[in-house]
DNA sequence: GTATGCTTTCGGC
DNA sequence: TTACGGCCGAAAGCATAC
């Protein structure tokens, strides 16, 4: 019998905002608010993060800003912008942070971090809940900072542990815990359960993650195939062995950007494309990777969302193939889109190689063996 | 019939 | 009342391979 592995899934509390709060103590309190402006108004551009005090008027991410200037325009509200740099100095710290605390560590986003502690707390989840009100004490003694805690004995329970209770929570579930944890929610939470397996599922009468786990498992893999069944079902019992592992290179990069006024001007649009391109080359380069497919993105003017990849049978780290196929491709989309206007346009580049020729030779190759 | 890979869209922050 | 960013990985749809 091997014992139980102990997962953390760390949540640093409304990012953005609470960095900001941090830098000026004077803004704790009132409701803050982090914009992405896109330059074209005055207030055009959309709510990045939000702290709990702007979220109890409705702001919340994602909507626009003229939106939650109106939903606090009573209140002694606080707009400022992005500063994403500063942020990201802030999460390495707190990542490094993290790391030493951690047998295994996964760094999932600018402000999340699995951490498996098996060993080092022996399988103990007492002691792992005084680990984590350790970690959360240094954290906040290093850098003034909030975060929320789920305790599980794998990642899936662990991440939704952390939803749990936020701000500033800490969440156990012990193994015995787990399924009587897990029963009330809705699949929707269960990582691989979107929109549409969501409704699939409610047709044969599964809601909660208990009615699924209840759930024949024959029928199961019946409606979703073996491996997806088979997957829901266990995951349903909150049994996941996903390892706990450093994450690699990103698998795209990407710019995207809010052209000055909507047009369909292919000559307008390339010369934006053109300066993304060059910003999402010098990063590509910087890391030392190769592309093998590159894709453009456009937002037209009913904010309709279109995309369209290319894929090479070889990598290549050159501008001048970024740059001619997103020409192609949009030159392309336009024809197929003969009607709206275009309103932001995005260059991406993935399918990542590294892009040192590291590759074993042949003749290395028949040497080994 | 199931797995795999590519493409497009969705959704969280 | 309308309003509207940038970035990433997940989800979903489809074609083809096994």
């Amino acid at each position: 019998m091997v014992a139980a592995r102990v997962v953390l899934h760390v949540d640093l509390d409304y990012f953005y905002a609470q960095c900001e709060e941090r830098e000026d103590p004077s803004i704790g309190g009132k409701p803050v608010v982090v914009c992405v402006y896109s330059g074209r108004t005055a207030d055009s551009g959309a709510v990045s993060t939000a702290n709990y005090v702007a979220r109890q008027f409705g702001v919340k991410s994602g909507i626009p800003i003229v939106l939650a200037k109106r939903m606090l325009k009573d209140e002694d509200a606080v707009f400022l912008p992005v500063n994403r740099k500063f942020y990201e100095k802030v999460s390495n710290s707190i990542m490094n942070l993290l790391r030493g605390h951690a047998d295994s560590f996964e760094q999932v986003s600018i402000d999340e971090a699995f951490l498996d502690v098996t060993k080092r707390i022996n399988s103990n989840f007492e002691e792992a809940r005084k680990l984590a009100q350790r970690i959360k004490e240094e954290i906040m003694a290093k850098e003034k900072l909030t975060c929320s805690v789920g305790i599980g004995p794998n990642k899936l329970v662990s991440k939704i542990a952390a939803g749990f209770r936020k701000p500033d929570g800490l969440t156990v579930v012990k193994p015995e815990e787990v399924e009587a944890f897990l029963a009330p929610l809705p699949v929707g939470k269960l990582y691989g359960v979107g929109k549409k397996t969501e409704k699939v599922m409610e047709k044969f009468g599964i809601k909660t993650v208990g009615d699924l786990a209840k759930y024949n498992t024959e029928k199961l893999i019946e409606i979703f195939g073996k491996t997806l069944g088979v997957y829901f079902h266990n995951a349903a019992k909150g049994i996941d062995e996903e390892p706990v592992q450093e994450r690699g290179r990103a698998e795209s990069l990407s710019r995207i950007k809010t052209l000055k006024e909507d047009t369909r001007d292919l000559k307008v649009i390339l010369e934006e494309v053109d300066r993304l391109c060059s910003e999402v080359h010098s990063r590509v380069v910087q890391q030392g990777l190769n592309f093998r497919s590159v894709g453009i993105m456009a937002v037209m003017t009913d904010m309709s969302v279109h995309s369209r990849t290319k894929t090479f049978e070889n990598s290549t780290n050159e501008l001048e193939v970024l740059r001619s196929t997103a020409k192609e491709l949009f030159e392309r989309f336009l024809r197929q889109q003969p009607e709206l206007e275009v309103r932001r346009v995005g260059v991406k580049a993935s399918n990542f190689e590294e892009s040192q020729k590291k590759q074993t030779r042949l003749i290395d190759f028949a040497n080994k063996t």
